[in-house]
RNA sequence: CGGGCUGUGGCUCAGCUUGGUAGAGCGCCUGGUUCGGGACCAGGAGGCCGUGGGUUCAAAUCCCACCAGCCCGACCA
């Protein structure tokens, strides 16, 4: 039996079992939890809060960059989906098929599906070709382009492993899908979204990142180029964060969006993609949680300041109380990252620290506690997530209403230097084939610990080679940087020229 | 979809080998003592033992079938 002073809010903790621990860390903070129905999840208020978070950012980002949202159907016909030869073989084994489109009582007073359709819809796993058949309609003149257009949307791919937010059945993304008039804007789009991506989880996540393309065997199904943005959480894995496909003018053809070009000639659109999923949440609690918890990046943080009434005397408790609204009401007229500060008063009927720690597992950045003492000296207690549980910093009202930005903010720097620092630890230059292995293989096989981490690694550019290193040690490149970011080598596994060296990892 | 395991109050599980009126811890409710660190004491509610069939005087327990879930292998944001 661990003593007060070691005993963590979360079991176990993230050095004993990690996976678990990120299970435990998302049904103690009150996110998400499994439901009834196979392979999906219920986002409770706390995790569709930090959701609705992430959403705004990204359309604020979205709309500056000129992408409007709207909104296509749920279900695809199969024909439509059938278009594009790698994308159907892509999908294929997770889809989702709508055959029937009424129920009947049958014989035993079960209820059995009954008139088939004539063609089955397919469950949208992405949404490229319901979204191009509208585009294709769209689209005759060059006047017309370009089309940026966003979706907010769920999708359903049938996965066998289900992990709450990371890999669900159902999931919720965003999907933009665009059209233009020119191979190079088309690229430039693709990367102008990577770009948009990497400030996103950089400036509002706290989260930093290696950008870079996918090699073939991680691309996109359809896509010409896949490029996304990796990030390390803390047993080291990496996590594809977010990603932006070029699809070239595959999908055009396939779904016919034609346009007449300035000399007069038809000319298939091109096309790309790029989204990002609920998957952030679980990506945000994996990079910065600890043994208490959830530690939530103000800037998303559904609540921002937790405000903890002490009310040990009954003659005090009115005055404690009405102190905690005014608080509140003062912290509400500020602002913090173009939002007004979220102030909470919990005044719950729970005993001594139990709420306290709901907070703390919660993640919400700033607790801070008023009691008979404070009242006298007008002062409050302040603990900050980013600190020890215990540690707390005494200050007038006054200055902490007139502060609270500016602490805030600390802890969002805070929290990506934490990360950036332990990301840096963790990625290694691996110039032999021995070095990589060793990197990479556990040193207890039977019981795996947290090892590895991201591997700098020169490459031939082979399929043949990422596929034995994927059967060896299940590690793989996530991504391949920018040319400007490196200079040539020689493959490590077989000695051939390699022109810069690619980004390995185990992944999620 | 292939191989191994498990289904018992909200949760984690014991009970099953050797059939005989359903248990614990946590959680929940009530009352009291507490409350500036996840409290304590007392009382209480809550279960067709996954589903269907069989054996038996008698089934959570034995047998058969089905269903669901977990772990391991091929995929993904």
């Amino acid at each position: 039996m661990p003593n007060a002073a070691s005993k963590t809010a979360i079991t176990p903790r993230r050095d004993e079992d990690f996976p678990e621990w990120y299970q435990q860390v998302v049904r103690a903070a009150e996110l998400a939890e499994p439901s009834d129905v196979r392979g999906c999840m219920v986002i409770r208020p706390w995790g569709y809060g930090i959701w609705e978070n992430m959403q705004r950012q990204l359309d604020v980002m979205f709309r500056a960059t000129g992408h409007r949202n709207a909104y296509f159907p749920l279900f695809i016909p199969l024909s439509y989906f059938a278009k594009e030869a790698e994308h159907v073989e892509g999908f294929a084994k997770e889809c989702a098929v709508v055959t029937h489109s009424r129920l009947e009582v049958d014989v035993d007073g079960k209820m059995k599906p009954a008139s088939a359709l004539s063609e089955p819809l397919v469950v949208r796993p992405t949404s490229e070709t319901i979204i191009g058949a509208s585009y294709a309609k769209w689209v005759q003149s060059y006047r017309d382009l370009p089309i940026l257009i966003n979706q907010w949307a769920n999708v359903v791919r049938w996965e066998m492993r289900p992990r709450l937010f990371l890999r669900t059945t159902e999931f919720l993304w965003q999907e933009g899908h665009t059209v233009h008039e020119t191979e190079a804007e088309a690229r430039a789009e693709t990367k102008l979204i990577l770009d948009l991506y990497e400030r996103f989880v950089r400036d509002h996540l706290a989260i930093p990142v290696f950008i870079g393309e996918k090699s073939e065997s991680e691309r996109f199904p359809g896509a010409v180029q896949t490029l996304s943005i990796e990030a390390m959480v803390q047993d080291r894995k990496a996590i594809q964060a977010g990603t932006s496909h070029f699809l070239g003018q595959n999908f055009s053809r396939a779904s016919g969006i034609q346009f007449q070009n300035r000399e007069g000639k038809e000319e298939f659109g091109w096309t790309t993609s790029w989204g990002v999923s609920a998957r952030l949440v679980g990506t945000v609690v994996m990079m910065h949680g600890d043994d208490d918890g959830v530690v939530l990046p103000p800037r998303i943080a559904p609540t921002h300041i937790a405000i903890l009434p002490i009310t040990p005397k009954e003659e005090t408790r009115a005055t404690v109380l009405e102190t905690c609204d005014k608080l509140a009401r003062e912290l509400r007229a500020v602002r913090y990252a173009d939002v007004p500060i979220e102030a909470d008063v919990d005044r719950r009927d729970l005993g001594g620290g139990t709420k306290n720690w709901e907070w703390i597992k919660k993640g919400v950045p700033l607790r801070v506690e008023i009691g008979p003492r404070d009242l006298e000296k007008n002062s409050v207690e302040v603990s900050r997530r980013d600190q020890a549980v215990k540690a707390k910093e005494s200050m007038s009202m006054r200055e902490f209403v007139r502060r609270a930005p500016e602490i805030l903010d600390s802890i969002q720097q805070n929290l990506y230097e934490h990360a950036r620092k332990f990301r840096d630890e963790n990625t290694r230059m691996l110039d032999s084939k021995k070095e990589f292995y060793d990197f990479f293989t556990p040193k207890n096989s039977e019981k795996p610990e947290i090892h590895g981490g991201f591997g700098l690694a020169h490459w031939n550019g082979s399929r043949e080679v990422e596929d034995q290193i994927k059967n060896d040690l299940k590690v793989t490149i996530r991504c391949i940087p920018p040319a400007a970011a490196g200079e040539p080598g020689r493959c490590i596994f077989t000695g051939e020229p390699s022109p810069r060296r690619v980004i390995w990892a185990k992944a999620y």
